[in-house]
DNA sequence: ATGGTCGGTAACCGA
């Protein structure tokens, strides 16, 4: 059983206690965390090595900032994507056992007439890229992150509301939907899930409370992977603890 | 702090 896990921290510094807590009890084998918020010489690697997990990350001072943990070494890493010049600290990669697997965090977007929107959609056309390798490369490849992107309207609390705006737009439906394409299944979608499944849930007016939220953190697996996928769900407990961060957990489990 | 709440920063910006 391989269980693996995705988590935007919104700074891992402020969560770090609440992240040991779950970790303890949860017991993934590899996880990627996003929203690190801080620079590399800033990471609680020893902290987490004490609690039975390596570390690679690529942080960034104040923003962005990515990282995967595991119980194995991880092995080949690689930061950033291959040939993108990008100061924004938002890829990971590594090899755990037999899995390539990668951490996101995809770029908000802000607005659809900002240049972060722009910036957005190249940036998912480059991480399209890169994956093509990656699924040719590797047999085994799981991506999860923080997408920013809500695939469909049913990852979306009110789609009225939401219709056109940044994390649900037709462009970036489509760049997510493009990842899938290439090989990759959103292993959440395999199951039968609750009605009004989320993981981020605005802080503000009372967003989680009231279930306001979108789906927009993913796990994502080759084809083949896929088929050993046993189970996927959205673990709120964290969500619900006192200064949680805005995005709760999200977690599947392969038979392999 | 041009709505609401957080995070980091120390300028309000980003989400």
């Amino acid at each position: 059983m391989l269980k693996v896990a995705t988590w935007n921290v919104n700074s891992i510094r402020t969560r770090l206690s609440q992240l040991a807590e779950w970790l303890n009890k949860e017991q993934p084998d590899i996880v990627g965390l996003q929203e690190l918020k801080l620079s590399d010489h800033e990471f609680p690697n020893e902290a987490l090595n004490e609690l039975g997990y390596k570390s690679v990350y690529l942080g960034q001072k104040s923003y962005n900032g990515v990282a995967i943990l595991s119980k194995e070494d991880p092995k080949e890493t690689i930061t950033g994507i291959p040939g993108f010049e990008d100061s924004q600290a938002r890829v990971i990669a590594t090899t755990v056992g037999a899995v390539r697997f990668l951490s996101i965090y995809a770029p908000n977007g802000q607005a659809l007439d900002s240049d972060k929107y722009q910036y957005k959609l190249e940036w998912f056309t480059h991480l399209k890229n890169y994956l093509t390798g990656i699924l040719i490369e590797y047999p085994n490849t799981i991506v999860v992150g923080d997408f920013n992107v809500a695939p469909e309207d049913r990852d979306v609390h009110n789609p009225a509301a939401w219709r056109d705006s940044v994390l649900v737009s037709p462009a970036e439906r489509t760049a997510f939907f493009q990842l899938l394409e290439l090989g990759l299944i959103d292993t959440f979608r395999l199951f039968d899930q609750a009605h009004a499944a989320y993981t981020w849930w605005d802080y503000r007016n009372l967003g989680f409370e009231r279930n306001h939220g979108l789906r927009i953190d993913h796990i994502l697996a080759n084809t083949n992977l896929a088929l050993s996928c046993g189970h996927s769900w959205v673990d709120l407990a964290p969500r619900k603890n006192e200064r949680p961060s805005d995005h709760a957990p999200v977690v599947s489990e392969f038979y392999i």
